[in-house]
DNA sequence: GTAAATTAGGGGTATATACTACTATAAATA
DNA sequence: TATTTATAGTAGTATATACCCCTAATTTAC
């Protein structure tokens, strides 16, 4: 009882999100994009085209943070957003700086990416994979109305 | 080559966290916490009225967040920073409703962290801690003047 | 075919986080 | 002791993220 110092399993996976983040941030930077940009460049490219809708689910993130990620990335010239068909969506499109950026960005994640699978070992880095899958298995989030 | 479909570990350690995190505010809300403040406050009990930087280190963080953090704990009422017997430091005391507060939180993280514990397994649990552990060994973040 | 319900985006607001200065204070050194 | 250096905190700025609510557009239902 009251063993006070049971650490908490939502920091702990937190504080190595962080550390890992800063150590992508770190190698990728040489591209001008952080891991975040560089992911969701590729999440934009290997869905061809999405709408925010589509990227959100992708991606795991709210809709409202892939607008304002968008934004960002639109401001620095890497992606475009243009009307689509349907009148309420926008789509997203790679631009040819976008896509030179992150062909640039690539060995560089791979480069930490390999260092970081070697580091743990190909076992563990099984069992990472499976033991987060079973932590979050969906979203469930389903954002909208709820009523 | 161009395996283009390896998962980056940070970005999937970084979902289980917003997850986990999601989880977590979720079930701690009812105190008026979200588990950001609550494992804050638990630092800050820990340690016994520390300061910015002991705090950090403890927590893994930026000074400069924990400042925000505790500026806005501050602004709750939850805790008070007052001048420390160094003109420079100050130290960073758990109120009375602080307490209160993170004492009724304290079952409702208990309740989560079991329910997340139990998902997992004990096997798993102490896999993960193990990898985590592995993952970020050290922040080796100075911070300070690095020159 | 019009009214109701759903969907897509965006704005407002807020937390969490970091990095880079900058200031004030203290400690070390010459 | 006077000067230099180091330390503690903070303000500025920026990214990343989420939730709620609102509007426009489309679909569904009647």
């Amino acid at each position: 009882m009251a063993n006070q110092s049971e650490s908490c399993i939502c920091i702990d996976v937190r504080t190595a999100a962080q550390r890992l983040t800063r150590a992508y941030d770190l190698a990728i930077a040489p591209s001008g994009l952080t891991v975040t940009q560089f992911s969701q460049l590729h999440a934009i490219k290997t869905l061809e085209k999405p709408n925010l809708i589509q990227l959100a689910v992708e991606t795991g993130l709210d809709r409202s943070t892939l607008g304002r990620n968008m934004r960002l990335l639109s401001k620095m010239g890497l992606v475009e957003m243009r009307p689509g068909s349907d009148g309420r969506t926008k789509i997203i499109h790679l631009t040819t700086h976008g896509l030179n950026i992150y062909r640039k960005a690539g060995p560089l994640w791979k480069k930490v990416q390999t260092a970081m699978a070697e580091k743990l070992g190909q076992e563990n880095l099984t069992a990472l994979k499976s033991i987060l899958a079973q932590l979050g298995p969906t979203p469930a989030t389903p954002t909208q109305p709820i009523a």
